[in-house]
DNA sequence: GATGATATATAGCCAGTGCTATGAAATCGC
DNA sequence: GCGATTTCATAGCACTGGCTATATATCATC
């Protein structure tokens, strides 16, 4: 039991009460749950992107959204690739990409949890540059629940006097 | 060729009123910076996951952090290896991984951030399982300063009563 | 309608992060 | 001490998401 060794640390394999923290099962649901968010982010991102450069510039062009991601363009080629695979855009060559049904619904509930979360962290004193950058990651990792909360908290904010 | 374009759309280049929203070099930018962040983010996980193992088991193995994070074993070992290289821990085969200062640091530091953002959730009346969940993909973009506006929030909550 | 600029496509490199399968080493129970 | 169990290491695969370099296609202009 405990003398795998006999240097320092003294084996502290004490009777262990058990779970001060959480039991291994819960712990790693959670983090399977950020990994998948992981995963859907990035898409999250692009759709959001392509729907505001639609709104605003009327088309969205390879080109302008890896300005605006700040990659190269073969790198949003290919995700517009996989985009258009996965039934979220539709690509028409030298004419920009476009929204399928599907991607619009996307790009909708991102762009409304995107605002509550840049506009909560603004109405709790954060800067406008940290907060756009702030809810640009934390954004993806916001359930409905939280969302809700957040919501909440503006509201109230907004009976009790703006600023 | 089958004339690819002049279909519906017709070519919306209006003047272009310039920028509703922001210029695309800040746009990159934010989106650079969360591209950082997610990088950082899994070292940060492992370190935090391996000072609380030791803090409550005595040793962090690689198996129980494997069963912790919900990843495969070998997972884990890289990724033990790249955090060796890079100066956070220290691997000492059959006795566990333990933590150089640098990454007791970055363990303290990650934790506190944690401890405070999933605090300020629950604050706001976030449920416990779903402050969990969220704050575990969340802390990672959380800035410092957007950390003080929850610490804030905290005191503020703490002096008009808990609950 | 030729041409130069711009936009897109494609190939290939690299690193990261997941996996399974499997072998080697250490520890534990006896 | 020894066999069984546990722990770790390693190889190899898949996929993602960066990159550069380069080829091709379209557009704009004259
Ligand atoms: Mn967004
Ligand atoms: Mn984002
Ligand atoms: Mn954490
Ligand atoms: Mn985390």
């Amino acid at each position: 039991m405990d003398r795998p060794h006999d240097m320092t640390q003294p084996a502290p394999t004490s009777p262990k009460r058990d779970t001060p923290g959480i039991d291994a099962e819960s712990h790693a649901e959670g983090f399977q749950k950020t990994r998948n968010a992981r995963r859907t982010e990035l898409c999250e991102d692009y759709v959001e992107l392509i729907a505001e450069l639609i709104g605003r510039e009327g088309e969205a062009r390879q080109v302008e959204i890896a300005r605006r991601l700040g990659v190269a363009q073969p790198t949003v080629a290919r995700m517009l690739k996989r985009l258009a695979e996965d039934g979220y855009i539709q690509q028409r060559p030298y004419r920009g990409v476009f929204l399928t049904p599907i991607g619009e619904a996307l790009a909708a509930a991102c762009h409304r949890r995107h605002e509550i979360v840049e506009g909560f962290l603004r109405a709790l004193g954060v800067s406008d540059e940290v907060a756009r950058h702030d809810a640009e990651g934390m954004e993806h990792h916001v359930s409905e629940e939280t969302l809700q909360a957040f919501a909440r908290f503006l509201d109230g904010q907004q009976d009790t006097g703006t600023r």
